[in-house]
DNA sequence: CGATTGACTGACTGTCCAGTCACTTATACA
DNA sequence: TGTATAAGTGACTGGACAGTCAGTCAATCG
């Protein structure tokens, strides 16, 4: 069926939309991702139907990439919080755009309630993990839901200090995983 | 010295982008915030230079709110948390359009560094209230820039749970105290 | 090898919008 | 009351940008 697309270039542009994204924030015109990924204008609408569908599938596809970094190797484990912690918190001291991007993506309106309802579904992989860990804990009684997300927001924290402040980072993020756990424990 | 500017009009300039940024984003139009306050395009650019600098000042407008409704008659009580907490999540609870649009201006390019250090130091007359708190807990050790960062995130986290399942806000409140009181102990 | 299909290209267009400006109007002060 | 000053107005402009499209090129298949 004719000349196939190549998953190449749609790497290519969602490479190049994270750099975008990163320095100009949401705005970055289509011409300029199309022309960094190496491709023309026009191709980038054969690969995604418009600018707010490239934003999704980015958005999609950069939580999968944090989860999967994060849960790699983990979940045989049977103490896993903290190896979970240290895969999660390299990740995010690894590739800063992607983390600054997928935060701009979240609270934008370029995604449908949908698209981020998908997101959240990605994080449960992350946060079941924890499954043992909350069972047992303070916070068995609360919602599952409420949960992850406090989870996820001292790991955002912690993450935050951790590139603001590289000299200490060893030192906040063991102050991070000490205060979740003290928290779920 | 003629015609002085009006308080009354630059309020209603800055209450109309609230409205207009919680419906369309930061791409809200400054002409639809003009009409939506009851003045020409012209005159919203006499009470803010640009657009940026409209968003720089309701971004710390809505932070100084914020604050004072949070430590409101906390400051002379021996036990600050629980009233603080609850004063902070009626807020939330209250108007949370003005959270949307912090959130939405917290993370975008549109405010340099510098505006939003000055939102965090309007951060600090709240989280100094937990001084004594902080002081001989858990946390004394870590960074107090972080422990502020780390109390705000989970306050971030229960008014999204609050609001999202109104049902059980009474619960999700007292969760997220808990939680947070469990982790300076 | 054609022939067919669909990817690829980039100049172009229609729309949107921040900010301007020539003019009008209200206020302060002499 | 008259004059100076600055606020108020809204049609307009210049630039930016999402998405299109007519033409070109490469992969697949009979």
């Amino acid at each position: 069926m004719a000349r196939p697309r190549s998953d190449d270039k749609r790497n290519a542009i969602l490479a190049a939309a994270v750099r975008a994204i990163d320095r100009q924030g949401l705005r970055a015109p289509t011409a300029l991702i199309a022309k960094d990924a190496g491709v023309a204008t026009g191709s980038l609408f054969t690969y995604f139907e418009t600018k707010s569908a490239l934003f999704s599938e980015l958005y999609l596809e950069l939580k999968r990439d944090m989860v999967a970094a994060a849960t790699e190797g983990v979940r045989t484990l049977p103490e896993r919080l903290h190896p979970l912690w240290s895969n999660w918190m390299r990740w995010a001291v690894r590739f800063p755009q992607k983390r600054r991007v997928l935060a701009q993506l979240e609270v934008s309106d370029e995604i449908t309630a949908a698209t981020l309802a998908r997101g959240h579904q990605i994080m449960e992989d992350l946060v079941d993990l924890l499954g043992p860990a909350h069972a047992h804990g303070a916070m068995r009684e609360t919602p599952y839901a409420f949960v992850a997300a406090v989870v996820n927001a001292v790991a955002e924290t912690t993450m935050d200090f951790m590139l603001s402040d590289p000299a200490n980072a060893e030192r906040h993020c063991r102050a991070g995983v000490e205060a979740l756990s003290r928290m779920l424990t």
